[in-house]
DNA sequence: GCAAATTAATGATTTATTCAAG
DNA sequence: CTTGAATAAATCATTAATTTGC
């Protein structure tokens, strides 16, 4: 009955994270997923198919929209930083895999790599500077640590034991959907591939939430 | 034996299009396709699993890069036109929908919209104006041919009468792959999806071809 | 309070850019 | 050098927040 009212007759709606839904996307965001292959989607949407309907493509989406975001928000508030007042920062460039930059009137540079996904503040003509003290340096290390959460570079087989599927690479094949109102539920019952995401959260990821949290204020 | 060859000790290689498979891609776009929905993809990757291994990816980004290369192939193609002499267009502009444009030093601008993927040049100053005659207008209007190949807006139900699957809108799901090695060779056997994109050419299609040819050169 | 009207978020597509196989 | 593959950026479109006038 409350499906009829989102579905409004029949023509489809664009997917709406349940609060768990999205607590569980964001906690693996968190844990430093970003590029989730097929596998990895396929077991997130069948868990979280237990919470709501759900794709495999919004799992997707997600992903791709949230780390967009993500990024866009950080470089917004750096660059914001940058014109505010004078940053000297030590962190090397990566020479080779640096593409993006963009400078202030004060020539900080702030420099984008794409491979490993993390920003850059440098002054644009020494390579090596000192690094200022104070409420800057100390919102310049809390972006540093948010920008490093790594992990989960292990490959994904190891997580993936127990799953039925053997993962292969990032390939996909793209299907049409054979049933329209009742899409991958994923049979609707729990699913022996839960596990595959324990959500303890360690000491260390609590810190990145602290910083990453006082970083948005 | 000879596939050994191609993968390469189990390792996945790239799809590379068989003559056949490229023909009927090439006759699709010809035709006006520019983004096919997973029915069309489904549709297509099947017909051409006749030819020889291929995915719905495959046929997905055949058309992406095929559409982008061609447009920029053609764009470099009418600014080097515009930087060799000047081009008085009679083209309307639509104001709402054009977002790129590009000028050269003779003020002639290169408009393109996103909504109808056409190209349109312009002087920057005046909304209307003489057509020049000679070599150039014969290109103009070949291009303009060209960007015009128009078809194939009837809904795609139409063509799927016989189809196994209803289309439902745009809608997709991502799966993966179970089977690494033997990819969706769709069954393998002639499949009754194959009439559903005829490859009659028919004479107003042949003229296109013409155009579009001797564009290229 | 409450619903119409705006605005902000964000899901979904498309386009541009980049990498690398052949 | 061409082009298949993958990712990032830009854009479109719908939903949720919120503002506003009553």
């Amino acid at each position: 009955m409350q499906f009829l009212k989102r579905e409004k007759m029949g023509r489809p709606t664009r997917w709406s994270p349940t609060p768990e839904q999205l607590m569980f996307l964001e906690e693996m965001y968190r844990k430093g997923l970003r590029n989730p292959n097929a596998t990895q989607i396929q077991s997130i949407t069948c868990h979280l198919s237990s919470f709501g309907k759900i794709e495999g493509k919004n799992v997707f989406y997600w992903f791709q929209n949230h780390k967009a975001r993500d990024r866009q928000k950080l470089k917004k508030k750096l660059l914001a930083q940058m014109n505010q007042q004078q940053i000297l920062a030590q962190y090397p460039i990566d020479a080779h895999s640096t593409t993006t930059t963009t400078t202030n009137s004060n020539n900080n540079t702030l420099f984008h790599c794409p491979t490993t996904d993390q920003y850059q503040i440098c002054p644009l003509t020494s390579t090596t500077a000192l690094l200022q003290e104070g409420e800057i340096k100390e919102a310049s290390s809390q972006v540093m640590t948010y920008l490093y959460p790594m992990d989960l570079s292990k490959p994904a087989d190891q997580n993936m034991e127990n799953c039925m599927i053997r993962p292969y690479g990032k390939d996909w094949i793209v299907m049409m959907n054979i049933n329209p109102n009742n899409l991958p539920y994923c049979v609707n019952r729990p699913l022996k591939t839960l596990p595959l995401f324990p959500i303890t959260t360690t000491d260390d990821l609590k810190d990145q939430t602290t910083s990453s949290t006082s970083l948005s204020l």
